[in-house]
RNA sequence: GCCGAAGUGGUGGAAUUGGUAGACACGCACGUUUGAGGGGCGUGUGGGGCAACCCAUGGGGGUUCGAGUCCCCCCUUCGGCACCA
């Protein structure tokens, strides 16, 4: 064994070693455990950053632990490969996307993923943005467009200006794209949708079947799909045979509605104005609402205003005439597009009709029975009684909720409903690098999808970019002109390309059976490593890819695919990396890159310092300073395992008949405590805490020359801080490994399991208080009574002088712990 | 506003069921090795006090022999959702 410990020599063999031997290469094996664990994989933006290094660490050290468990793990990596970064390169530089990407991802492959010393099945590589992945995405998109999952609508959609393309819901952050942070415009385009919404109530359901999930991330989910429970209800349009369905979750409150209000874009506004003295200042104001851009339009800061239609509708319930406002605050994707509006029990509402003077009318009193509404200053929103409510009166509201549910169903004036805030993800992108959608317009049988057997719809390689116009692939005649797979007519490509988020909501799958060729995956590989064990991630995609994998999931199921309800059965969502307090960006100029430390280092110094400095699913702060302790407990392991590998190698190392040593016991409390930190929620800083403290107690018990019949103990604690380190820092382990003697990769040897006799000591501290203080710290052999214990308190000379000759009115012991006089 | 998470030394962070607050590491100080620097090794390191002791886990109450941990109120920070009828 060398004398110094040359990180990179060794990283380099060890990689080099693990990749001849095929050391992390999986297939299937009924006869084994198997554990499916995944990182979520990256997008090929030329260079990993350390996000990437802590989040592919954490993965590393869980397939390594499972695997030396004795599991059959699947530890696949990959490439979100198709994206915007591409194609703005090749608009940049000239460079063809598909190279671009393909550079990148070799690049980021060999130079620094495999130099992290990462133990993944290279073989199952999957990368989206070639046509073995993406005519899957093809073939699924059919299936679900035969299915009805898939369709086309006409419809506002989210625009974002600056990457000229639309973009789902879940991609538009405070009115802003996730991307490039552009503010989002809304613009009315046809566009292919995918219904999650059929599945709205599943992807609910399991929110609370998924106890492996971090609750904030489920919380989020349950609130972007947002169920509401409600009842429409008709009113009809006074003058007119049309009806006004509205959507409310306060059937108890429908003798108090004094006014209706519309959305801008409602379809009836313009039937309800026509002819009336009202029509030109309701045209003017829907215009002004739905010019605005979006962001603004749903601020919630933005004035509530509305216009008075003139025309007016009668509540079913009381046949009242109400009138009819436009208002800017209605949504016309949400609900029905309609609201009756009850002034005294919703609090904008109540604004409104302040606003505008129209009345207030209470129909939920309050205990007191003193609601006015000419003193009322807000809108009164709690339970209570009804009032004013014709055969409703005395009952209380929450049951009237019911009732008058059950009365509106009876009446066939209305019914019972549910809403939800999810809304069908818009799948179409207006560019390039993505997977082209396989349809096909034709003039006379309007739009075919592309027969299986003509997959897949390959992108065109000569195509220009030139980020003006409409995009490459729409102004490519050889792509968009083609014949009808019907009629033989002619015909045209559609040429929007799909969302890169379809690409990433079955890879998972995918790495079952990477190399398929007749089927998106293989039923039986997916069948035995389905679900995903462990899934680590960044918190960003608590919505988005999340989303769509789960929603993927069951599509793919309900298609027969496989058998799995849900993609992740565990998923740990780790934090930032922050320098300075902040996220790490290229614009805060608060980089660390990742090259530069493995370089200075070495890859074991860097994962063990991510995954020292702070517990996984926390924001790390880097440190250089940190690093520099990360890099020296390794070589103090080094120095010692140097100090006595020629003594110890091919020595058994010391068992049961080292109980009492206290290196033995400290040796196996380590393996206890490595063992449960991996085991309760991947608590790698504890379990690296207490690898350093087996190293210091060697440390003190290697500060006197070692007498040879001490040396198996030596020989234990080597080859137990050798193997607890091996998921942690791999070539490192290995290396020591070899110097203890061994001819095979500690990578699949077992590990270790500890003696539970040789963890007590003889002795154990037992703190001595009087009425609550720690007064002194008495050594007690093991095993005493508690009224031996209780004596020996009594006894002590600090307790005698806090007690001061009173008479003790309490003793509790604490086996092992502590004695507590109250006096 | 609603929902969620979190507030512990100079710093990152530890503290199974309520039972020695501050493990481990960084930083700092001193010592040692060295011609020096760097590095290594060792010792110390929450605050106050010569000490006995006292004070300390965002703040204030409470329960308990005993509270970072449980209960109530409040403050702050971060994240998500937010005109959803």
């Amino acid at each position: 064994m060398e004398e110094r410990y040359d990180a990179k020599a060794i990283e380099l063999r060890w990689q080099r070693y693990w990749s001849d031997e095929g050391t992390f290469k999986v297939a299937e094996d009924p006869g084994r455990p198997k554990y499916y664990c995944l990182e979520m994989f990256p997008y090929p933006s030329g260079r990993i950053h350390m996000g990437h290094v802590r989040n592919y660490s954490i993965g590393d050290v869980v397939a390594r632990y499972k695997r030396m468990r004795g599991f059959n793990v699947l530890h696949p990596m990959g490439w979100d490969a198709f994206g915007l970064p591409a194609e703005n390169a090749a608009i940049k530089h000239g460079i063809h996307p598909r190279q671009w990407t393909l550079e990148n991802i070799d690049f980021m492959r060999d130079k620094q993923l495999k130099r992290m010393g990462l133990s993944y099945d290279w073989d199952r590589e999957v990368t989206t943005c070639l046509e073995e992945y993406y005519r899957w995405n093809q073939w699924i998109f059919l299936k679900m467009y035969e299915k009805g999952l898939a369709y086309k609508k006409r419809s506002y959609v989210n625009w974002c200006p600056s990457c000229n393309t639309v973009l789902a819901n879940e991609q538009v952050e405070n009115g802003q794209c996730w991307r490039c942070g552009s503010v989002v415009t809304h613009k009315e385009l046809e566009q292919w949708f995918f219904r999650i919404t059929a599945y709205a109530d599943e992807l609910l359901e399991y929110c609370d079947k998924l106890p492996g999930w971090p609750e904030r991330v489920l919380t989020m989910q349950r609130n972007w799909i947002g169920r509401s429970v409600g009842v429409e209800v008709d009113f009809a349009l006074e003058g007119t045979g049309e009806k006004l369905t509205i959507f409310t979750t306060r059937p108890d409150t429908l003798y108090g509605v004094t006014f209706m209000s519309i959305a801008p874009e409602h379809p009836l506004v313009e039937m309800l104005i026509q002819g009336r003295p009202e029509a030109a200042a309701v045209r003017s104001f829907v215009q002004r609402v739905m010019r605005l851009e979006k962001a603004v339009r749903t601020d919630e800061s933005q004035e509530k205003e509305g216009v008075f239609t003139g025309a007016y509708a009668v509540n079913p319930l009381n046949n009242e005439k109400v009138p009819v406002w436009v208002g800017n605050f209605v949504l016309m994707d949400y609900g029905t597009g309609a609201i009756m509006s009850v002034p005294a029990h919703d609090q904008r509402d109540f604004e409104f009709a302040k606003k505008y003077n129209i009345p207030v009318r209470v129909v939920i009193q309050n205990g007191k029975n003193n609601l006015d509404p000419t003193a009322m200053k807000e809108a009164y929103v709690a339970e209570g009684t009804m009032v004013n409510s014709g055969p409703f009166d005395g009952t209380s509201n929450v049951e009237g909720k019911e009732k008058v549910a059950d009365h509106v169903e009876k009446r066939k004036i209305g019914k019972r409903t549910v809403n939800w805030r999810l809304r069908d993800w818009g799948v179409s992108r207006q560019r390039y690098w993505g997977t082209p959608i396989p349809i096909i317009y034709c003039e006379s049988c309007g739009a075919v999808p592309v027969p299986e057997q003509d997959l897949p719809v390959v992108l065109p390689a000569d195509v220009q970019f030139t980020g003006k116009g409409m995009s490459p692939l729409a102004e490519s005649a050889s792509f968009r002109e083609t014949s009808c797979p019907k009629c033989g007519g002619k015909a045209r490509r559609e040429t929007d390309t799909m969302d890169t988020f379809v690409d990433s909501s079955w890879y998972f799958l995918r790495y079952c059976s990477p190399k398929e060729t007749k089927a998106p995956f293989d039923k039986n590989a997916a069948a035995y490593w389905m679900d995903v064990d462990q899934y680590i991630g960044g918190i960003e995609h608590a919505v988005l890819h999340l989303l769509y994998a789960r929603f993927f999931t069951k599509v793919m199921r309900d298609l027969g695919l496989h058998g799995g309800d849900e993609p992740f059965r565990n998923l740990l969502t780790q934090g930032m990396v922050i320098k300075d307090g902040a996220k790490m960006s290229k614009s805060k100029g608060n980089v660390v890159d990742p090259d530069f430390i493995i370089n200075k280092y070495g890859a074991d110094t860097a994962r063990l310092f991510s995954l020292f400095a702070s517990p996984p699913e926390k924001d790390l702060e880097w440190s250089d300073q940190g690093v520099d302790g990360a890099y020296r407990f390794l070589h103090r392991v080094w120095a010692l395992m140097h100090r006595f590998s020629s003594r110890v190698q091919g020595m058994r190392a010391a068992a049961a008949e080292a109980r009492g040593d206290r290196l033995f016991r400290k040796t196996h409390q380590t393996v206890k405590k490595v063992t449960e930190d991996i085991e309760r929620q991947f608590q790698f800083n504890t379990a690296i805490a207490a690898m350093m403290e087996l190293v210091n107690e060697m440390y003190d018990y290697t500060a006197q020359p070692v007498p040879d019949e001490k040396l198996p103990v030596v020989r234990a604690g080597l080859e137990t801080i050798t193997l607890l380190l091996a998921p942690f820092a791999p070539h490192f382990a290995e290396e020591l490994w070899r110097a203890l003697g061994n001819r095979t990769s500690v990578a699949h040897t077992a590990w270790p399991a500890f003696d539970p006799a040789a963890l007590a000591a003889a002795e154990v501290t037992v703190v001595v208080q009087v009425n609550g203080k720690v007064r002194n710290k008495l050594t007690l052999p093991i095993g005493m009574s508690d009224p031996e214990i209780e004596a020996a308190a009594l006894g002590d000379a600090k307790v005698r002088e806090h007690t001061a000759g009173k008479t003790p009115k309490k003793v509790i012991v604490v086996q092992g712990r502590l004695v507590n006089v109250v006096v």
